[in-house]
DNA sequence: GTCTATACCGGGATAGAC
DNA sequence: GTCTATCCCGGTATAGAC
């Protein structure tokens, strides 16, 4: 992800468009896929995965059938065998991109930002909010197909989850020790945080028609988070006061 | 759901065990049930369903072929035939059912709670997830296996969904005006408040895992909101101050 | 009411021509 | 490198015995 440029390399001013994620696919996947000249095969691999994206979208990862996927992405049966073994390699190739770009991308905060609690988490947040607009085929077909499919293809998912999640848990506790942030229990807030961020993906299509635009969406989240756990000089403290009392609704 | 009691039917003590659905089910679906004895079909019913929810968690409903699902509820292929005319009914008879749970419990506040916009969010959050808990397969079913399917099940899904989350919109707006709550964006963030409650039985497992008790998660999210939108007396309005500057994280 | 046996189709995967 | 033709399995659904 953030590695140092090749020599000849193109610039790539687009570095979440398809192909050139498609180009970090081929240098993982060398091995397996068949095509030996770089350019011609990044752009079928770019072609079947962004096929297969919208394709899954629809109906499913497993409900896409690989007649379809040929016919949608240009290329023959036998064709679509030389970019990957089988059916399941495809997903592994696009849930560990997912993954590491996540990773890489969250693991790297500017310099200056890491260092102070609330700007951090802000900028995770933001971060993290954009990227998954960036990449949103990409992250929805993640979230919705890991489950249900072989061991590693879950392992995968799971692990990029609590990744992230990690990072959270971190800014949380560091915020907490200096006293920015008022938190009774660290995991459990950082483990509320994510799904604020991956409502924002999983359920596009409602934002989308309700015209809600990212800018209004990240300015809600952290309003929301940093009203709830932002320490505040002259009150008392949370989960104590002002409470009337609880309601404890039985299911009826 | 909040039915009268029929003169000589069970008392019933366990209102979201899988047999009482199901005797729900059945009477919805008194057509294309072909076994007339209501208990042998609901006895029926209920093991068939137990199975498909048990399996469908694990690879997904449309990956669960009809003779794993034969062998699972000790019934035979053809057998399975007098339930259901074809496996997309069977999906149809399960969502429909948690739409209308979910709709009947949540729209039914207990007296009194309805009144006092504070009282009433958290009543609806607890009774959310408490419901959720006790009837977590079939939540979670809905949830993973809605989207994908031929639009007539996506719809009860989704129409599901929003129901619940305009009753939150609600309360907030009341509450907004009454003053309790201090809110800037009412829809937005009634659709923060959702995925928060769908975390607890989308990620179960994970929870499980850490040890987290619904008691503690019901609190921990009860707080969360809490802090995020209760007016706060001697306090700037929200969005306003006392923050740090802006750190506009572009995705590099 | 429930089972066994079977029809039939669409899926993934491969062989071999071009 | 890519395509066409084909294999074979496993899926849904049904027919007819018990």
């Amino acid at each position: 992800m953030t590695r140092a440029r090749q020599a000849g390399e193109a610039p790539a001013p687009e570095p979440y468009a398809t192909e050139a994620i498609c180009g970090r696919i081929l240098e993982r996947h060398r091995d397996t896929v068949s095509v030996r000249k770089a350019h011609v095969a990044t752009a079928n691999l770019a072609r079947i995965i962004e096929a297969v994206l919208r394709l899954s979208s629809r109906q499913g990862f497993h409900e896409t059938s690989l007649r379809d996927l040929a016919k949608a992405s240009g290329l023959s049966m036998g064709g679509l065998y030389s970019y990957f073994d089988n059916k399941n390699t495809l997903l592994l190739m696009i849930l560990t991109e997912v993954a590491q770009t996540a990773e890489a991308v969250l693991g790297n905060p500017p310099p200056g930002v890491a260092e102070r609690p609330a700007a951090h988490l802000r900028w995770l947040i933001e971060t993290h909010l954009r990227l998954t607009e960036a990449m949103q085929p990409w992250f929805v077909f993640a979230y919705m197909e890991a489950k249900g499919f072989p061991a590693p293809a879950r392992r995968i998912a799971t692990e990029g989850e609590l990744a992230t999640e990690r990072m959270f848990a971190g800014v949380l506790e560091r915020g907490a020790a200096e006293g920015v942030f008022a938190i009774e229990d660290v995991d459990l807030t950082a483990s509320l945080i994510k799904p604020l961020l991956q409502d924002w993906y999983v359920k596009r299509a409602k934002y989308r028609k309700r015209g809600t635009t990212i800018e209004r969406y990240v300015a809600g989240v952290t309003d929301f988070v940093e009203s709830a756990i932002l320490a505040r000089p002259a009150q008392s403290p949370p989960g104590s006061a002002d409470r009337d009392g609880r309601n404890p609704a039985a299911v009826p």
